[in-house]
RNA sequence: GUGGGUAUAGCUCAGUUUGGUUAGAGCACCAGGUUGUGGCCCUGGGGGCCGUGGGUUCAAGUCCCACUACUCACCCCA
């Protein structure tokens, strides 16, 4: 299906690292894993996103299922968390840092870096007015990016409320109107529908127009503008570098004052920000939150790590099947990485599957060994091998495995 | 939703300009060289409705049209 793809082996272990990392930097600063539907009702995305976002008006996968309820697949995370949040009455729980990984879905064309079922990993806090929680959440950002061994620029801004923002894209409408018939088709559209966008436009002429534009930092409310230079603080406090990028906007409604941008390349790696009404917009109490997602699928084509071989053992196993199961158990019990083959295939290949597999060990058997109840011990480095009776198997093993 | 590009072996691609016998290479896979021993090497082998459908022609992988899929960009977004 369009936009819908397989993960395969031979990614699976930088989807392992990726998310093994994540979580392990989210369990270490005092967040708790929280899992939600993948399905919601829509309206919690309608109500939460902003049903004027592109996300609602075109790329959501909602359908009735059979009851004739209106159903979405989840677009974004942090909707359907906040909604769990106010059903389960989670402001009383110690635990309002939480984590989650998932599958995401958006029906849009897919290009470089997206897709129609995407995987992200993000973060929501909730209920922590401080700024220095906005700067923590960039903060297991860049640490993740480290990790990982991933450049990136941080950009942040300053979007303001529903308090001040409303101003603002008043006094940017009044300005453009002026030059109407100058702007390009797409900012013609975009001027009453969303006057922010314009300023981002790589038209030449929109840009010189819009260098003219009132500036958001001018219209911003004294809370607004207040937690903003707090988050500014706090990341000098951290020394982690940022750009201040007076365009830079987000696609859902729910976002006010402080949001982020990490950009490796042109693309959008994560991004987040805060979300002060979106609580109280679905039906909760007043109560504030900030947080992110990244885009796996993105990190993923860009992590450059070393494959680690899968198996320490490999039994080359000469049509005796039974005798091989036998070994395969005394193995696993014995916590060891095996293989084992069972068709009928010359030695040959079998080692030459061995040596695929990067196994250090092959354990050949075959009536030979059978008879006298031993095997084969081969030590695929050094080529050198032995037989042994099988009571000695797990100290030969040891010996070869773990010598240094 | 709009615009561009591509489609030949499991993978990466030649061949298409200028139509002409049996469609190639590298890698991968299998076998033999070594009767039960991997990597390197040598030899051989299997594997293709040349994306699908129609058209032009004595003849189409090659030219024309349509469709589909994939891909990149725009919009927007992680």
């Amino acid at each position: 299906m369009k936009g819908f793809k397989d993960i395969l082996p031979e990614t699976i272990e930088k989807w392992h690292f990726l998310e093994k990392t994540a979580v392990k930097i989210f369990t270490h600063l005092g967040y708790k894993e929280i899992r939600t539907p993948i399905l919601e009702k829509t309206s919690v995305f309608e109500r939460g996103v902003g049903d004027s976002t592109d996300i609602v008006e075109k790329e959501m996968y909602t359908f009735l299922d059979k009851s004739g309820e209106s159903v979405t697949l989840r677009p974004e995370g942090t909707a359907g968390i906040v909604r769990a949040f106010i059903e389960n009455k989670l402001e009383t729980s110690v635990f309002n840092k939480l984590y989650y990984i998932g599958p995401m879905f958006r029906y849009e064309r897919p290009q470089k870096g997206r897709f129609r079922q995407f995987h992200q990993i993000g973060a929501e806090c909730f209920g922590i007015k401080n700024p220095a929680i906005d700067a923590e959440i960039i903060y297991v950002n860049t640490l993740l990016f480290e990790k990982l061994n991933i450049k990136t620029n941080l950009e942040i801004n300053n979007i303001g409320c529903p308090n001040c923002r409303p101003q603002y894209s008043k006094a940017l409408i009044s300005y453009f109107e002026h030059y109407k018939e100058s702007l390009c088709i797409d900012c013609q559209k975009r001027l009453y529908k969303n006057p922010l966008r314009i300023l981002d436009c790589k038209n030449e002429k929109c840009k010189i127009i819009a260098r003219g534009a009132p500036k958001l930092k001018d219209y911003v409310c004294k809370d607004c503008k207040e937690h903003y230079t707090g988050v500014v603080e706090c990341l000098k406090a951290l020394n982690i570098e940022f750009i201040e990028n007076e365009l830079l906007v987000r696609g859902l409604d729910y976002y006010t004052s402080f949001v982020f941008e990490f950009v490796n390349n042109n693309l959008t790696l994560s991004a987040g920000g805060r979300y002060d009404n979106l609580i109280q917009d679905l039906g909760g109490n007043n109560i504030c939150g900030v947080g992110f997602a990244l885009g796996e699928e993105r990190i993923i084509d860009i992590l450059d790590i070393k494959p680690q071989n899968s198996i320490d053992i490999y039994i080359a196993n000469l049509g005796v099947t039974l005798y091989a199961l036998n070994i395969l158990q005394k193995l696993s019990d014995l916590q060891f990485k095996v293989y084992c083959e069972y068709e009928n295939k010359s030695l040959k290949s079998m080692l030459k599957k061995a040596d695929k597999l990067e196994a250090k060990v092959c354990i050949i058997i075959g009536e030979n060994e059978l008879k006298s109840s031993s095997c084969i011990v081969r030590d695929m480095k050094n080529s050198t091998q032995k037989t042994i009776e099988l009571n000695q198997l797990e100290n030969t093993l040891k010996g070869v495995l773990y010598a240094t």
